[in-house]
DNA sequence: GCAATAATAAAACGAACGTTCAATTAATTC
DNA sequence: GAATTAATTGAACGTTCGTTTTATTATTGC
């Protein structure tokens, strides 16, 4: 046989790229095989190389991909003019709605640096230390202006990011607690891990979501 | 040939464990060989096969014994009566320091779950979640005791442990920072993040370590 | 120093891997 | 409706994988 009726590339490069997203974070990309791969699709193995060249190839996509849609995200959401506080719970937001979203695509690009290449791989860290540096530009300013008081500014980053991704590790969207409960913990938490004064505006803003829980 | 001069069963186990260790880490479990490891430990791959029955079982060794050391190295520093701020340092500083010390293994506990059979996975994750449920214990107390202001208890602690496990992401031994002021950063955004009471002596405690770093 | 045992080497097993190639059919173009 | 292009199959390639088997040598106990 040969092609199949209704056969579609575009459908067909969807469908291998959503398969695959839920194969490597499911089994790891090593573990994936482009056969199981290609089962999954409905599609024989050859038929994948007619849309990515290698294994490789397919994997970096999908990071690729992740990654720039996260920078993007944050770029039609970033506040303009806002002030620190507003400007930090505005990333925040951001990251726990677009990872909780994607947790498969998140914890593929999480976990599998280490199966690309040096090139791919600095690619795809440098997506990724473009996104922390508005992090690090957010805390800095509000260190500046006195609205957070923070030790290490670079290492205040790195746990906030560190704690923010943990969402996708174990939260499920049909469990205890709604995404709109999670978002404002964290919310939470993170105001009080920078030391956000609590006095303006904002701190109204952050105790009206954080207080659903006890 | 085959019996080699010198060999000996103890150390070509403890030099099995410590090379899969770092190869793990590095590359993957499905990444890495038995070929390639026993390359490593300097001899051929069949010999591994004297102190591991299968490559899976090596894998569930080392998380298996990581974890109960990680257990163990809390009971042996858990504070006996003190009050929870005390409690919580105290588990602050065994997490950190133990998974400083081990980044490696902790690589490996963490990101080769999926590559455990199901038994295997269960028998690792009651490990994990009995040393999590100290945490939780301490957190609850504290919010019984008026020391701690928090939301959400499991959450809370769940963030908690994403963010100090962090620190093996992005930790180098011989860079900016040092042990000492890494875990003291980490022990003032802990309590903050938990709200606790800015009175009492371990509030001092607290800021003696807390300020080395603006 | 001789038997028993512990530790390894060397070779081989079948299975699975990523990838390529030629053949074949569906859809599109004119 | 013929020619062209797009999409896919099925078979095959060489390589590598985890593991087993058998033989061989070093060490240990008596």
């Amino acid at each position: 046989m040969a092609r199949t009726t209704g056969s579609d590339g575009e459908r067909t490069e969807a469908a291998i790229r959503e398969a695959a997203v839920n194969l490597i974070a499911r089994q790891g990309y090593e573990a994936m095989s482009m056969r199981q791969l290609a089962a999954e699709v409905g599609v024989q193995a050859a038929a994948l190389y007619r849309y990515f060249p290698t294994k490789e190839e397919l994997l970096f996509t999908l990071m690729r991909e992740h990654m720039e849609g996260l920078g993007e995200a944050w770029e039609k959401t970033r506040p303009a003019g806002a002030d620190p506080s507003q400007r930090l719970s505005a990333y925040v937001r951001n990251h726990i709605a677009f990872h909780i979203e994607r947790r498969h695509a998140t914890h593929v690009s999480n976990m599998e640096l280490r199966s690309l290449s040096p090139e791919r791989l600095t690619h795809i860290l440098r997506l990724r230390t473009a996104y922390e540096k508005e992090l690090r530009a957010i805390l800095r300013d509000g260190t500046d202006t006195g609205a957070f008081s923070i030790d290490d500014i670079g290492l205040t980053a790195m746990a906030l990011i560190q704690m923010m991704t943990g969402v996708i590790v174990w939260f499920r969207p049909d469990e205890r607690l709604s995404i709109a409960e999670v978002t404002a913990t964290y919310l939470s938490m993170t105001m009080r891990l920078v030391g956000a004064r609590h006095d303006g505006a904002e701190e109204r803003h952050v105790h009206e979501h954080a207080q659903l829980r006890a």
